[in-house]
This record gives structure tokens, C-alpha cells and sequence, in this order.
DNA sequence: CGCCCGAAATGAAACGTGTCAACCCACATC
DNA sequence: GATGTGGGTTGACACGTTTCATTTCGGGCG
């Protein structure tokens, strides 16, 4: 009940407050007695810094937020523990917020953040194209890096996955496996990570017939059971022998409705997903993916921010983009046994 | 840069701090006239609120903190949103840390938010039996709840599910069913959640033979997979017929194992898992489970939290125990058409 | 003995708010 | 004209730190 402050713990100690102050911050000027005295004091006392007053002092706070996108999805917590080990290994603190794709939350979360003066900001923002509150928070001082988006602003640093060779990592595969008549499944294409994967595959195909389109209207294993409902339902001869997912959500999805129906995966219709969540090698038939670096994502964020807060003046923004890399497993390869 | 404050404000706005604090504020007393000129210098000087120096004035940050033990279990993120709902409703906000299982993450963490005087905090703790670390949050007034944890303490409130009853809801079903031969799977059973489903499972066998034990070493999906290695190797006369995982993840290594050896689900071994995670409803073979209500477990986490906030005096401690309840799906019921 | 030096400790100022007693002033009342 | 009245506004203080110029003090040196 009692808050005990910094004057209680120098009064206790027969110090003055300075002096407590210094032994907090670990100052060289203290003596060995008097640091001990003070220590014990605090001991004694239960005294816990207050960090609104440290930071009022200071201006600035010692945390970092993220806001992602959507954490009921395992690929943002990945990223996010990507992000917590740098962040930890360069001593400052971070705190999360999920935005779930709400606009009104996300906007309310970064409002929050400016008052807080936080140290920066890791987002995966609702909608890539309106951004001007992150403008906003750029032009009060607080860095902002850009997650999984290429960023088409020049303010900000970013880190991001190149999609489109995703896209044809997946493609050339199944052409290699010897398919043929390819299908996407995936939407919406507003979001540019599913319009770049559907863009490689295509590429990949070259001058065969370009990937018949099952769109989804999101990227959940609900909208991934229509779609392979969708696909199941054609006559055999006009059924694509191969499907690439936008995500593993929707290859989990398009491969129960499979299973259910008596097609069999891989032999009559090959899957291949992307993100490679955990739960895409725990499929009861284990899932071939499009894997991304998502701890290394994390860890890359993390580490342009602090290298922005650290060296505000010199510092140039960066865009990093790391390549995918295909996991192949029993979904698209009849010979391959499970690898995990 | 120029970080603005409401000293400028109120110089451009040719009135006194105290009156911009009370527009801030929201008082009556203030003019339409000057409110409207106050509004306008806020707006041209893009000022922005000092939340340190509000909160060292206050006493008090706006904010409660969650602290939850492992961000890649779908079940938290669950229980997560419930709370985000709640806090929302009651003006307040949320900020998620993740200890990963790690006892000294939760260790900074909580460190942290004592410094920053938080209004309470909602935690699944690392470990259940040593958490010093909270009654010394509870000293200095910091409320704390306790997530999907009994509490064995009276100094907070917690909430939790009847565990004991998820594991004979599972027994009933499996007998129902015809089964006599039934194994669990699951472990460690220090975790009071797994010693619980296995005593309600033994429960429900009554006089039967006892369910055969699968230890585990953790909850995982690759644990699981061991699992069911191991109940696929035994002879087929020794096999049990139905096996309840402490956990859907568990219960989705199993399956996986089951349908690579070529035993099949549900016709020879029968499958009941725990949480009814979305991952469970959309496995190969939807998997039976025994489902949480996750968020509103999280939901009356906070409600529990912002009653103690607003009326520390008159609050009683109470402990919130939920009913799960039985979904039955394919793994455990030829019968079955998909449900979702 | 006087002087100076450096180590150690001090105390006041500042950070940006919210609060609240005091004040101002126009107007109504007697 | 004196006295209220009450809506609007003010200004000083307090919250708990950190910082830094200043003070104190014991002792070495000339």
C-alpha cells in the first residue's frame, strides 16, 4: 500500500537522495560503506524505482513495442520471439499489442505508444497503403520498422520475405514432380503477400497453361475447406493435380476437405503451403511449405530499430528481404518419408 | 523532435496550464470560446499527451499488463482476446509479455511492471507452487489474477477450468462408445492441468482396468508424436482402443503417427484430445476434444481484475471455475460427419 | 600552519502533468 | 453603492527521478 520513494530509502540511509540516485545508476563516486548502507536500506524498505518518474526525468522510455497483425496466427509469434531475443540482447524491453486486424485497435495502440514515448515501434500494420499515423510517430521522433510489408515509403526501415521467388520455389517444384495443370488458392489479392506468391507461381509455370484461381476471402482453414471443396468438386479430368496455398492455414483446410472426400493426397492431388507453421509438418499428411525465416524476420527488425535508435543521425533506412526456401514433405512427394 | 508540452499550448492558446488540463480533462467549468482555442493550438502544434508525467501525477498507470506463458499455444492467444475484450470494455488497456515457460523472462518481467506502477496484472505463471515474485506485487498494491491456474493462495483472485471433469467427460464418452481398453497420454504430471484429466479419466473407468500410462515429457506435438509411436508399436491384442492426450497438441502427434504407421483413426484406435484448439477441428481426421472456454476464461480473468481495480476495499478474492465440455468429432465416432 | 586537491556527498532545479484554493469580474440583489 | 453569487480562469505546488554545480572534508605538500 505504502509507496515507498527514492527520499524514504535516503533518509533511512542518513544519505541524500543524489547519493541513493547514484547508487542506483551505478556511479563510481559512491563509497563502498555508503553504497552498502544504501543498499540495505533498500532492502529493508521494498523500494521499486518508479519508471514514470524515470522516464519523465529522461524523456524517453527504455521499451520497445510490437503490434501485430494477428496473434492467433503461430507465424506472428514466431516473429515476435525473433524479435524479443535481439531486443533482450540489446538491453531494452519489449511489450506487445495485437491489433487482430482492426483498424480502430491498432489506431488506439499507437496512440497509446506516442503518449508513452516509447523507444520505437515493430508493426505489421492493418492496411499497408494508409499509413499516415506512422508518419505520425516518425515525425515525433519514434522509429518505426515495417514487418513482413515491403515498404514503399522511404521513412522507415523494413524487413520483409520475397514472395514472388516464393511463389516460384513452389512452382518449380511441382512442375518438376511432373504436374501439369497447377491451381492457387488464396485471397485476397489486396494483400500484396498473396498476389507476389500467386505472381511466382505463375512465372514458373512459363508458357504452360498459367494456375486455374480458387480465391479466398481470407486466409483462414475455414476458407481453406471451401476451397478444397471447390477443387474436389470437378470432374476428374478438369481437377488440377496440384495446388499451391497462400498460406498453410489454407493448405490445412484444402487437405482435410481432400481426405474427407476420398481424394487422396498426394497420389491424386498434390498440396503445397507456405509459412511453414509448425502445425504444416504436423499434418496427418505432412504438408510441403514454403518456409519463412520468422524468428530471423523478428531478430532483423528488431535490430534496425535499435541500430535507428542507437545512431539516430547517421543511420540509413534499410529494406531487408530475405529469401524463402522450400520444405518438401509427403503432400507433394509420394516418395518422401516424414522428415518432421 | 521538438517535443511539444502543454506549457506551449497553452502560451499559443494565450490561456494557463490549468486551463488546457482542464480542457485535457474534460471539465465543465471551461468556456466554449477558450475550449475551441485550446483545441486549435493542440491541433497546429500536433501535441501529444506525456503519459510518464500523467502517471507520476496519478499515482498510476492506466494499463494492466498479461503475462502469458507461451504465445505459441494457440490457447493462450484465445484466452488473450477474451481478456483484450473485457479490459477493453472497462477503458482500459493491455499489454501482452511472454515468458516463454522461462521462470527468469517471467522474472523481468514482472520486475518491470512493478516499476511501471501497472494497474494489475493477469498471469499464467511458470511455475504454480513458488510465486513469491506475485505476493510482492500484491504488497504494493498491484492486483494480480490468476490464469487457468487453481490458486492455492487468498491473496487473489484466479479463474480456472474443472480439469477433473474434462477427464471424465472424455471417460464417459469412450465408454460409451465401447471401449475398455484406454490409454492416456500426456505428462509432465507436475503440471496440475495434466494430473487433473488423468484422475477425471480414472474416475470415469470406475472398477474397469485403469488407463494405460504414456508419459510425456512436455505438451508438444513432436511429444506427441513419440506417443503415438510407441501405442502403434505395441502388439494389436495389447493395443488400447482409444487413447485421451492431455492436449490437442499431443493428440494431433499421436494422430499423425497413427495414420503414417497405418493404424486407423478412428476405426482401430479412437482419439480424444483437450483445449479444441482450431487445429483440432481441422486435422485430417477431426480430432474429438474436450473444449475450454478460452476466452471467456480470459474474459473473466479481467472482469475479476477491473472489479479488484475499482473497489480495492469492498473486492473479495474469488475463484472462478469453468465447466468444459465434451466435442465429439470423427476421431472418436465413425459415425460423425465433419461439424467444424 | 596554511594551502590546495580530489574524493565523496549534497541540494536544488527540471521534466510535464493534475489539483485545488484563490482570484477575477460581470451581474443580480438589497 | 455595498454585498453576494457563481462561472471562468489562474498559478503554485506536488509527484519521484536524474543531473550537475557546489560544498564538505580529510589529508598530503610546501
Amino acid at each position: 500500500m505504502a509507496t515507498v520513494s527514492i527520499k524514504e530509502v535516503a533518509h533511512r540511509a542518513r544519505v541524500s537522495v543524489g547519493t541513493v540516485s547514484n547508487v542506483l545508476n551505478g556511479r563510481a563516486t559512491v563509497a563502498a560503506a555508503t553504497r552498502r548502507r544504501v543498499l540495505d536500506a533498500i532492502a529493508e524498505l521494498g523500494y521499486v524505482r518508479n519508471d514514470s518518474a524515470r522516464q519523465l526525468r529522461a524523456g524517453r522510455s527504455r521499451t520497445v513495442a510490437m503490434v501485430a497483425l494477428d496473434l492467433a496466427n503461430p507465424f506472428f509469434t514466431d516473429v515476435m520471439r525473433g524479435a524479443e531475443i535481439a531486443a533482450e540482447h540489446g538491453g531494452v524491453n519489449v511489450m506487445v499489442f495485437n491489433s487482430g486486424e482492426d483498424p480502430r485497435r491498432e489506431r488506439r495502440h499507437l496512440d497509446l505508444l506516442s503518449q508513452q514515448r516509447v523507444l520505437g515501434v515493430l508493426i505489421t500494420p492493418v492496411d499497408e497503403t494508409h499509413d499516415a499515423h506512422l508518419d505520425g510517430l516518425v515525425e515525433r521522433g519514434i522509429p518505426v520498422v515495417l514487418v513482413d510489408r515491403g515498404s514503399s515509403s522511404f521513412h522507415r526501415c523494413s524487413v520483409a520475405v520475397d514472395d514472388v521467388l516464393g511463389g516460384r520455389l513452389a512452382g518449380d517444384h511441382l512442375r518438376g514432380q511432373g504436374h501439369h495443370r497447377i491451381a492457387f488458392a488464396g485471397g485476397p489479392f489486396s494483400l500484396r503477400q498473396v498476389a507476389d506468391r500467386h505472381a511466382g507461381l505463375t512465372a514458373a509455370l512459363g508458357d504452360g497453361p498459367p494456375p486455374r484461381l480458387v480465391t479466398t476471402s481470407n486466409l483462414s482453414v475455414a476458407a481453406g475447406r471451401n476451397a478444397g471443396r471447390e477443387i474436389a468438386d470437378l470432374p476428374a479430368d478438369a481437377r488440377p493435380t496440384a495446388v499451391f496455398c497462400a498460406n498453410d492455414l489454407i493448405a490445412l483446410g484444402v487437405l482435410q476437405e481432400m481426405t474427407t472426400r476420398g481424394v487422396r493426397v498426394p497420389h491424386d492431388v498434390a498440396i503445397v503451403g507456405y509459412d511453414d507453421i509448425e502445425f504444416a509438418a504436423a499434418a496427418a499428411v505432412p504438408l510441403s511449405s514454403v518456409r519463412q525465416p520468422r524468428e530471423q524476420l523478428g531478430r532483423a527488425a528488431a535490430q534496425l530499430l535499435l541500430e535507428e535508435v542507437n545512431e539516430p543521425d547517421t543511420h540509413q533506412h534499410r529494406h531487408v528481404v530475405f529469401r524463402p526456401e522450400l520444405v518438401v514433405r509427403r503432400s507433394s512427394s509420394p516418395s518422401t518419408r516424414t522428415t518432421t
